[in-house]
RNA sequence: GGCCCGAUGGCGGAGUGGUUACGUAGAGGACUGCAAAUCCUCGCACGCCGGUUCGAUUCCGGCUCGGGCCUCCA
């Protein structure tokens, strides 16, 4: 019934694989979070979408979840040949305000993203600059065999490990690593792949974020963050490790990198060891004009798409309709089909608990475990459906169509169908027992009228209509139409507003 | 230059060696004073050329086109 294995495309091994949990019934996951030095963009989101519904499946599949979602507040360079200006501390100089507040100001934005959308909390999230600490104590346990020292900072040698890159599936044809052939090489870097794992303040200056250490004052390496923060809350090795793509070809192959020479190092394990079992990529997001990107200056926030009327479980649907290995294509007129879907699926919700509330059952006690009836046998297929579609790696696109035939099923028992749409919502997120329709007409930015004005209006409509005017009533709405507002009188819900 | 993906109806997007999900848009019907909303019904697609096969959208090869990565990036 629910109990078709859990297979999982690890890009390791670039096949799929049964999950099999390293510690009996729990299920340790660990999400590449952002760089908080600017809101993110939907995109950014959709990787924070995807992590959540893996965390909600292996819920669903019954293990214990322990997901940590790290914050990168220390910043990373702007430019290439590990030597640029740090993103943040530029940030910081642009808005003339300190890089801490910089940064409290962007995680609470992320934060807000992360509410909207219905992403369930971690079971932690881990901030960079409180593990400073631990990071020098990994680089120190690494520094020996591992890493050499520069002018600029103390680097990590790619040539001290087995298969370094084999995430990346880089290696060339003359069997070296691709990675960093294009790097600008760093004088004295013994390979071109060979990164940072601790910079040096240059000589002279002074940065907001800067600490001490044996190779000088300066900051941690990007790679390195993760993979202290990972090791150090998850234990190594760790189940799965998520990120969006771009992150299979450099981050996480230095991350694996660290991780190979830490366990060695340290005699706990092979040197194969990866620091997680599975890797786990999600595609972009991306728009005709290509991948989305920060750079270009503006950028598609969620607020933007409130902003426009849309509510944000509206983007989150958009995400689930596709896999999450398939580039996913960005448009309004996606968005609108999205938000439609949405409607009509919470409609369908609604209605169901009025029957229930009718019926003098208290919906509230409704949660996700299931009951058995007379009318099971029409349901259970659809849950079966939905258990096989979700366990094949996160089929969210054909799981959303069993959750659609059950609120679409007849004859069945309203109380049955409740706790089933419940429980496959616990994997899809839509809050589908929490949401009314009302919740889903936002008021868009640009419009003029207030609510109070269209309940005015409407009221006059209802007189005129009442008296048969269908002159004056018609005129009415056209009027509230002309300001995107859309009346719908057979319907409870009354007006909706009318998105471009 | 190197590495790697993708090409499915108007749009988005699953999946499959043989009847091509689903959403949205569109068409028809019910309902409505007329609409809208809702409900019912219905069209509409597998880039090109070869190969394997009884049979390919699905497997293999080539081509064309598009995209990503090799620099921070979800």
């Amino acid at each position: 019934m629910t109990d078709a294995p859990l297979k999982l495309f690890n890009s390791l091994t670039r096949r799929h694989e049964v999950f099999a949990p390293v510690h009996a019934g729990e299920a340790r996951v660990y999400t590449c979070g952002p760089t908080v030095y600017n809101y993110p963009h939907i995109g950014n989101m959709r990787a924070y979408v995807f992590a959540d519904v893996l965390g909600r499946t292996l819920s669903w599949k019954g293990y214990t979840l322990t997901h940590v979602i790290n914050i990168t507040d220390v910043g990373h360079l702007t430019d290439d040949a590990d030597a640029g200006e740090d993103k943040m501390e530029k940030m910081a100089a642009e808005k003339a305000q300190s890089i801490w507040d910089i940064a409290e100001h962007y995680k609470q934005a992320y934060w807000a993203d992360v509410k909207a959308l219905n992403i369930r909390q971690p079971a932690q999230w881990t901030v960079a600059t409180d593990y400073v600490e631990q990071m020098i104590t990994f680089a120190k346990g690494i520094a020996d065999k591992h890493c050499y020292e520069l002018e600029s900072g103390l680097y990590f040698d790619v040539s001290t490990v087995a298969d370094y890159g084999r995430l990346a599936r880089a290696v060339t044809e003359d069997g070296a690593s691709g990675l960093g052939a294009r790097i600008e090489s760093v004088e004295g870097k013994r390979n071109a792949a060979d990164f940072a794992i601790w910079r040096k303040t240059p000589p002279g200056e002074t940065r907001q974020m800067e600490w001490d250490s044996p190779w000088g004052r300066g900051a941690p390496g990007w790679h390195l963050e993760c993979s202290v923060m990972s090791g150090e809350v998850l234990g190594f090795p760790f189940d799965i490790h998520t990120g969006g793509i771009d992150h299979r070809e450099i981050h996480h192959p230095n991350e694996i990198a660290q991780n190979q020479a830490h366990c060695c190092t340290n005699g706990l394990d092979d040197p194969k060891n990866s620091g997680a079992n599975i890797w786990m990529h999600n595609n972009f997001l991306v728009e005709r004009s290509g991948k989305m990107s920060k750079s270009s200056g503006e950028f598609l926030r969620l607020q933007l798409l409130i902003d426009k009327g849309y509510h944000p479980l509206a983007y989150r649907l958009m995400c689930l309709q596709a896999h999450y290995r398939s580039e996913l294509e960005f448009s309004w007129e996606g968005l609108g089909a999205a938000l439609t879907r949405l409607k009509r699926m919470v409609m369908g919700m609604e209605t169901l608990m009025a029957r229930l509330s009718g019926a003098g059952r208290n919906p509230a006690a409704l949660g996700p475990g299931l009951r058995r009836g007379d009318d099971w046998g029409k349901l259970q297929p659809m849950l079966d459906k939905f258990d096989a579609a979700i366990a094949d790696d996160l089929n969210t696109a054909v799981a959303l169509t069993a959750l659609d035939d059950v609120l679409a099923a007849k004859k069945v028992d309203a109380e049955l169908k409740a706790d089933l749409v419940a429980a496959m919502d616990s994997v899809i997120g839509l809050n589908l027992m929490g949401l009314t329709r009302a919740d889903l007409r936002i008021r868009p930015k640009a419009a003029t009228i207030t609510e109070d004005e269209i309940t005015a209006a409407l009221a006059r409509r209802k007189e005129v209509r009442a008296a048969k005017d269908f002159a004056a009533s018609d005129a009415i709405r056209d009027e509230l139409a002309a300001q995107g507002v859309e009346v719908m009188d057979g319907d409870p819900l009354g007006w909706e507003w009318k998105l471009s």
